[in-house]
DNA sequence: CATGAATGAGAATTCATTCAT
DNA sequence: CATGAATGAATTCTCATTCAT
């Protein structure tokens, strides 16, 4: 009512993420997600070519989003502040919006090869942010000599299943500071005694 | 053809794992599985209460199998050693079944709760073993005072996301041996300089 | 741009023949002929109650044009004449009007009871026309005695058959003088040795 | 019961022309024509691909056999008792199968591309078996030495034109015998005087 | 036990029509 | 009058599951 247009977008794409994150995308019907969205059936459509393309815009949408966080967290000058910030505000984020959580961390099975295709790039785009930050690191003296693109997949790794444990498989409270603060010390300096 | 019986049941088993993870549980098609198998349509209803029921017991072998394999790691008598074959052993398996690969690493949408729940039962579980592990370790002086628990999720997500780069998104030649010591090294020692 | 009222119903007829001959009644969506008249979708609906009601009044207003037509040649004094110029005309009219040519020419499928009715009734119409006429031609002692309303349907099965022939099978040059006379004189003479 | 394989695919076919004849191609809907066969909606689908394919299989059908009948007629050895017969059986099978009149007769509207071929190609073969007869007709001076093209969608269109009188527009009882033996008769000795 | 023909519940999608602006 | 965003009824088609042979 106020926002002129791209309203009703949005209430679908909400009302789409909350879907889609419940139900996955096979188990998510058109219908739930128009009413959720408060919109009729068709409406969806309006807007959207299929509920194929509702998913692959969601999904770009959600990835963006997430990548220009990743890009604030990169500018830290040093390498621990950057891990400590990254774990940090990766699962406040996961915390905050907990379905976005649950469909970025997904592995969205064969939707189509076009969508294969995007997610893999979005996620690839994530790793190799990450490994050029890493390499510049190394420059500085800040990291050892190790492959900057195992580095990467290390620290994804560790976000990921982090992020599985807090929001698939428990509902236990938790602290996000302590925990990438414990987290950035392990990858730093190893768990070895 | 006259191998005892349980044939006809791990011939569907076979083709089932072959169908789910080249196409995913929803676009997996029984008619397929059954053709793959080599059977008709109703015999896979002999064997399996429904298609649901099939996925849920091809995870459950899937998962034990490979908990079969964790377990004589876990035997290894000093950390380093344990790392190293768990990355060696974990990633050779992968690279010689990757549709094994390509059930255990991805994250099955919402089939139904108890589905999920097994599912999640077998992580944790798989986590519990290698934490416990991990805890023995410490006590043996091999591991800093970090939480196994978190340790455990280090190890399981850098495997998963190796298994993720390795299986899903490239089809890149690879070396498990020099890619695990690598990683065990990354483990013990940390990337800081 | 200011050609009094009526104006915007016009374009709407002319879209209308067009996409209707085109795609025939339920392939033609209003969307298209509301964008072939350059006026929107609900513009069509101030000036018909409906889509059928649309596509009614679209085949009175061709069926009528196409009998003024007719009336004209029924002024002829004599049979040959009648016919050579009754073919000639239809088509002609035909090959300057070929989407007319194909909404006249078609059975529409059964669109509803009062559609049907209204296009048997403008069928018989001109049957009707035709077969006084020939009555007429007969008393005149023009015609042999034979049922005028077989003769009508001779000549308009003729000419239908023409039409199908050059107009919806193939993209062939034609004299619609040459035919028509020679339509004409087997009409007229049979085709007996 | 009785016959093996082709049963319910034959039911399909039989309920498929009552329903297409009686509604059309898009008015007649899948579940009618599977109620009216006496089978599941998805057995439908068991013996065509689609709805249209049902409906190109079953035009097929319709003009092959037809087609086989007016081989029949062409053995006729002269050009008198050809036409006579042409009209009587023409009339007698479109009496006593109105439905399969009522799809042979119909324009059936741009369904597709292929479709249209396919009803093109079926109507120019009659067409051509019809011509050629005539041109033998020709030869052996039983026809003044008009085109044999043009004498063929004589008797075509004058068929077709009756077909419609009789079938669709009105439930006039009436004689093939006798329209047939005065039809025949203007063909061959023209209406003039 | 094995089979696959038959089934129908269920879902995506289209599009004529309405109505607030 | 004119418009086009919003709507949902209606339809095709898919596929897990059953069951007679």
């Amino acid at each position: 009512m106020t926002r002129a247009t791209g309203d009703k977008r949005q209430q679908i794409l909400a009302a789409a993420t909350e879907i889609f994150a419940a139900r996955g995308f096979y188990q998510a019907k058109i219908a739930d997600i128009a009413a959720a969205a408060g919109v009729g059936k068709g409406t969806v459509y309006e807007y959207f070519r299929s509920k194929k393309d509702l998913f692959q815009q969601l999904l770009l949408h959600l990835f963006n989003a997430h990548l220009d966080h990743l890009l604030k967290v990169v500018q830290e000058p040093d390498l621990a502040g950057f891990l400590e910030r990254l774990f940090r505000e990766s699962l406040s984020y996961f915390q905050a919006h907990q379905e976005i959580a649950r469909i970025l961390l997904s592995d969205h099975p064969p939707i189509d090869a076009a969508t294969q295709r995007l997610l893999f790039a979005a996620k690839q785009e994530k790793l190799q942010r990450m490994a050029a930050y890493l390499k510049a690191a190394a420059e500085r003296g800040e990291m050892r000599p190790v492959s900057p693109w195992m580095a990467a997949n290390l620290i994804a790794g560790f976000i990921a299943a982090l992020g599985h444990q807090l929001f698939f498989d428990s509902d236990m409270d938790f602290d996000p500071a302590a925990i990438a603060s414990e987290a950035a010390a392990m990858i730093l300096q190893g768990i070895g005694g």
